[in-house]
DNA sequence: TTTTTATCTTAGGCTTGCTTAAATTAATTA
DNA sequence: TAATTAATTTAAGCAAGCCTAAGATAAAAA
């Protein structure tokens, strides 16, 4: 079994993959995990020679099936923490990653099955992100695009959001931002790239770096009336 | 907060001044943790820079009430975290020590809380051992003894079973032995200090090694009847 | 194409927690 | 009490994962 280390190294890896077709390079592992990027080449050299990732020096870095496998097996075990910690015991949103950071690299696969199990097989975590399944596939998200994105008068359902910051997740949850909730964007500031929208049939205004961390899908007109 | 090998460092030391007055010696830690003594030496001297043992070279440990404080910490995860697993996720009794012995170090007390509250505060997990409480009290097992030290003819409740093998666990499961479970002790041979027991009105015999596994109380005789 | 700059890797070093072997202290026996 | 044995600590070294600084390679600019 690889190390929590590894393990933390091949998630990153598939994250940084999954937006981009080019190997990844280790400066891009390393300011993700905030380490150093002497660090990161080593752990190359390491995890390439055990299977897990092709690495060409100054070329990049790929998952192997080996390597996927392994990062999906650790995503999957963070997404139902998560949503277990969230629905089962009633921690809030912003609380869940940080324990899942944690429990995703020691508990077993029998036991995350139980969790899976006991949750109904769910297929989204309590950030709106797919969980693996037991066989490795993973739900697939259609149509997403950031709030920033969408247009001024369209009516749209969150259906996802960025978990990396508490702050952030707090921030949401008082102005009313929840999972499949309605909003509406009211309007857009060229000047600071700033979004309007409505909530609840409040206004209020977020920032570009907000409006970036959230994903909606637009409501087929059908839904709208 | 203490590294997962200091953690258990102190938990170890906390088990070991359970039955004795004398400090504990940095073998007998080695011994328990299964590492060399002079890694524990080592230790020794780092846990008491901290300010978690009191040691003085080759006179032995004992916990500071910081100490305690923390290795109580831990055991109120493991045996919590034991607890729910089996109750709540439906492992078996032998299958939840392994589990808790990495979930212990990991989750927050927050976190703890809640599975505390879910569980509605027992006092006891699933081995029989009291599970100390947020303050730090432990509830109290009294009139306790080994099921090798009960005499002929006596009728005994089952109350708490040594966790730390699974083989065991599996075994006493197979045979009908849980918490709480009524037994007799039928015939003690000299031989080999097996007891023959009556468990669900079958006879049994059970080694020396597991008679000293298993701890009983006896049934008042109001109880008898 | 050559030079400069940016990116990436290697070298050397540190900490934690472990090991074995040697040295020291305490306990036991004579 | 002195000699022997047992228990404990110190010394030296190793692996994992990190660091900073220096060197090598690739990409961009001239
Ligand atoms: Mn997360
Ligand atoms: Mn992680
Ligand atoms: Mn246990
Ligand atoms: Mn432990």
């Amino acid at each position: 079994m690889a190390s929590v280390s590894k393990e933390n190294y091949l998630k990153i890896i598939f994250y940084l993959k999954q937006h981009d077709v080019k190997p990844v390079s280790t400066s891009e592992i390393a300011n993700e995990l905030e380490i150093s990027n002497a660090a990161t080449s080593e752990m190359a050299k390491k995890l390439s020679e055990s299977g897990l990732i092709s690495y060409k020096k100054y070329k990049g870095i790929d998952l192997t099936p080996k390597g996927k496998k392994v990062a999906l097996g650790v995503i999957r075990k963070h997404r139902l923490w998560e949503l277990f910690l969230a629905n089962v015991l009633g921690l809030s949103w912003a609380e869940v990653h940080d324990e899942a950071e944690k429990l995703e690299h020691i508990s077993s696969e029998k036991l995350i099955d139980k969790i899976d199990e006991f949750l109904g097989f769910p297929e989204f975590d309590p950030h709106g992100d797919p969980i693996p399944k037991k066989n490795g596939k993973l739900p697939k998200l259609t149509g997403l695009v950031k709030l920033s994105e969408g247009k001024v008068g369209g009516i749209y359902n969150v259906i996802k959001v960025n978990d990396l910051d508490n702050e952030l997740m707090n921030y949401l949850t008082r102005i009313g931002v929840k999972l499949y909730k309605q909003i509406e964007i009211v309007e857009k500031l060229i000047f600071d790239k700033s979004i309007i929208v409505k909530i609840d049939n409040h206004n209020i205004n977020l920032s570009e770096k907000i409006a970036n961390s959230i994903y909606i899908t637009q409501l087929k007109n059908a839904e709208l009336n």
